[in-house]
DNA sequence: TTTT
DNA sequence: TTTT
């Protein structure tokens, strides 16, 4: 069926990324990413609103995730919405919304890393292949194919 | 500060837009859209997952999707997402995240009205204004101003 | 460097795609797509504005463009814009820019091929992996290596 | 009829923009931006591709331009696609393409201004009204309406 | 003509 | 919890 499900975001991240390297070899990184608007209020008041997105990142970009961003560094980053669902302790359906990022660019080096990477690691511009995401079908034998379990915590 | 925060979605609605008239007139509909993607399991097993948008919109957008768009329809959306948060009956903090759509366009003529819209009604192309939506100096003067109060339930 | 080239459009189909198939086996679609908006002018009428895209696909999403898209149809896309240079007869340097998609959705069945294809058909998501178009890292042995080569005529 | 046409692009700024005042006070201004992507060519160089676009921005949006945007600087871009026709002084029909950016974000603080600017200028986020674009029923009365007029040169 |  |  005909259907897109596509985010583009600019901010900057709110933590230095959470990586877990799965049995398989492979790596997801979480990290909070604001953004943020201005407008006028009613009393003409300059007002700051900010929204905080929970990114997700696998494998390779993972990895770069984990060397080269920061909490404080702005990225540019495409993905798409997802939202999981779970129980909490007293067994209501809860919902969890996250953003699952096949594409990152660092925009701007900032926060903790100021004394160590370099340009080229800066600029570095980072792109999911659809075909690992989705089908696989060009995968090489040998690599393993368990990425993005559905049964994975999150 | 350079911030960027825009979802662009299609997809089909799973219900039919719930519509209420604030008090100075201000309206807004919601509705849950679905986007889906197929994909290979570990097991080449073809599987579809889908993943539900709750989407809002506001004033003249929503007095359109209240007319023109129906349970079942495919529609392009151009967004942002915005996550809420409240409290639960137990006091525990939660989050509810949804997309508000400053645009929308209809792709396809489905479910409950078949009998009655015409092609002009059914390729509206809306957007919102953004002026609208953030400082509203151009407004004229004699308009509610009171669009998205931060009050309001969600 | 920090670079974003990205094009999303939903639009008709102008006439059929034109394929061509390259040695090596690599297949080139090519179409004109319409995307319209329609404004008040100054004296308040309402005019209808089509603009036309160039758009270009390669590889699989080629072969699928060339059984399943067909003049009339409404398309979603995703790609980048590509400008080329070339000389014309007069040897003054010309500029011509296309719409490199790597993405394509059929979001309606309409045009010449109405006896023929399926749900299925129709609905096709494809997406052009990123790894074929840059790395290539990933492609396995045997596979030709000369898709979108700089030589090619456009 | 349903229509997309949209543009995202994160590039350099190869000059300063050249701003025009037009009769009646509306500011139009030019700029070409850099996007460029590395790939591996066919002998495993890395190689770099640098796709130019000319961006076009009115009014309000060409004023910020013509003050905080310079030569070397990087810019987050939102528009459309749009191609002019003219005719060459041998009598052909040309072609030329530009982006009319709709929104501008100055992602970096680089090039011919640095003594100058403050943070506050360098992050202003700017979003041309859509309803100034085109149905500009909400413009108050004395505000010229000859914004984008068709008969410019280009 | 930019940037890395 | 970021940034301006």
């Amino acid at each position: 069926m005909a259907s897109v499900n596509k985010v583009i975001l600019i901010g900057n991240l709110g933590k230095d990324p959470e990586v877990r390297h799965l049995e398989g070899g492979v790596a997801v990184a979480r990290f909070p990413l604001a953004t943020s608007e201005s407008y006028k209020d009613k009393s003409g008041q300059r007002v700051e609103k900010t929204e905080w997105h929970n990114i997700v990142v696998w494998r390779g970009l993972a990895e770069v995730a984990e060397k080269y961003v920061r909490k404080g560094q702005s990225v540019f980053i495409e993905g798409k919405i997802r939202t999981n669902q779970y129980q909490d302790k007293d067994g209501n359906q809860r919902y969890s919304t996250e953003i699952v990022a096949d594409s990152l660019e660092i925009l701007s080096p900032k926060g903790s890393n100021e004394g160590g990477n370099t340009a080229e690691q800066q600029s570095a511009a980072l792109h999911q292949s659809s075909t690992h995401q989705t089908g696989k079908t060009s995968a090489p034998a040998g690599v393993a194919q368990n990425d993005e379990p559905d049964d994975l915590p999150f």
